[in-house]
DNA sequence: ACCTGAACACCGTTCAAGT
DNA sequence: ACCTGAACACCGTTCAAGT
């Protein structure tokens, strides 16, 4: 029977997982849905856009995270520990990520995640920001932590779990402090 | 006469702001220097290990950001405007940072880093832990900046140096409030 | 509709050989 | 020491052709 697209996404996966991003090519892929490379043209444009494909499904995951209370505050901390969770059971996603091309439409995706946040009282401009802060510092940190250079050597000095938790409740904390002030300066620190 | 190392760094640079990372390969860098690809494995192990040349230069423009105030907290704000901008001025700059293997040795990087921060009254783990977070949100904040998709749709509903500037004082701000703390929460803020 | 075979241009890299 | 020529294996992609 016919291959469907979501067994390429998922064989691409089953890549991933065995020999990482540089393991990922059509053949690879291709071979293990017992077809061969040509074959998945018929069912992804390119490769560009199967990693945009896959990109999206760790986005989707951080949106899926269960939310017990309702504040803006909990909804920015649990998307960013879904994010991160999902990111880190993938070797080398948040480097996939990095990469792959953005493929729904993206105002539509940015709606849909900031709207919980204006519906938990953050005004519309605030929500934006500061989940695109949250996604930039939760990405940006995984492909520092996936790193295997990083993560042998540095992983002696801090603490990647309590680090990474640190930063994130500073950054949320730092949201709350700073809510409806728009983007002035507290006088004990200097702009530039 | 012969060709220098820094000569390939700067050739590849030509290359990425001409064409981006998708055009930067070792014939179009050797071009550039009236030279052969094979030519360049003289000066550069590998093309990894260029890569991991250019980002280096980007984490040194930011060390290299005069800091006029001694606090850390304005330490962290220079590093990462400096980094920021030093991204901005190459085209997928931020991907590649993000895909360039690590090179110089990372615990003398991260000390050199971080010795700043402890003159300035921080303790170690905090300096370590507040840098790291510092230059994965910059990193990834301009990853999604950089790309063009984002930069199209996005730039209509958020404004990239506005809420770089949010995200980055509100982080900074975050850690002032919760020095010496440790990882504990308030109360108002539930852990997942 | 879905897949194969064969081919194309391109890539990183190696290596013997030149100077 | 520094570079070339030729070659290798590999890659994404196209396309005519099969079923």
């Amino acid at each position: 029977m016919p291959i469907t697209r979501n067994d390429v996404i998922a064989a691409a996966f089953d890549v991933m997982h065995e020999s990482g991003l540089d393991g990922l090519n059509l053949r690879s892929v291709s071979a293990r849905l017992n077809v061969k490379a040509p074959a998945l043209y018929w069912h992804v444009r390119s490769k560009a856009e199967l990693l945009g494909l896959m990109a999206a499904s760790f986005y989707r995951e951080g949106t899926e995270a269960k939310v017990s209370a309702q504040s803006w505050q909990d909804r920015l901390l649990a998307y960013s520990r879904a994010f991160r969770r999902a990111l880190l059971s993938v070797p080398d996603a948040a480097r996939l990520c990095a990469i792959a091309p953005p493929l729904e439409d993206v105002d539509a995706t940015a709606r849909r995640l900031a709207d919980p946040l204006v519906a938990a009282g953050l005004n519309r401009s605030e929500a934006l920001s500061n989940q695109a802060a949250v996604v930039a510092y939760t990405l940006g940190w995984v492909i520092y932590e996936q790193s295997s250079v990083m993560h042998d050597h540095v992983a002696n000095m801090i603490d990647f779990e309590d680090s990474f938790e640190r930063g994130l409740m500073a950054l949320v904390e730092g949201f709350s402090l700073r809510e409806g002030r728009g983007h002035s300066s507290p006088s004990y620190i200097a702009r530039s």
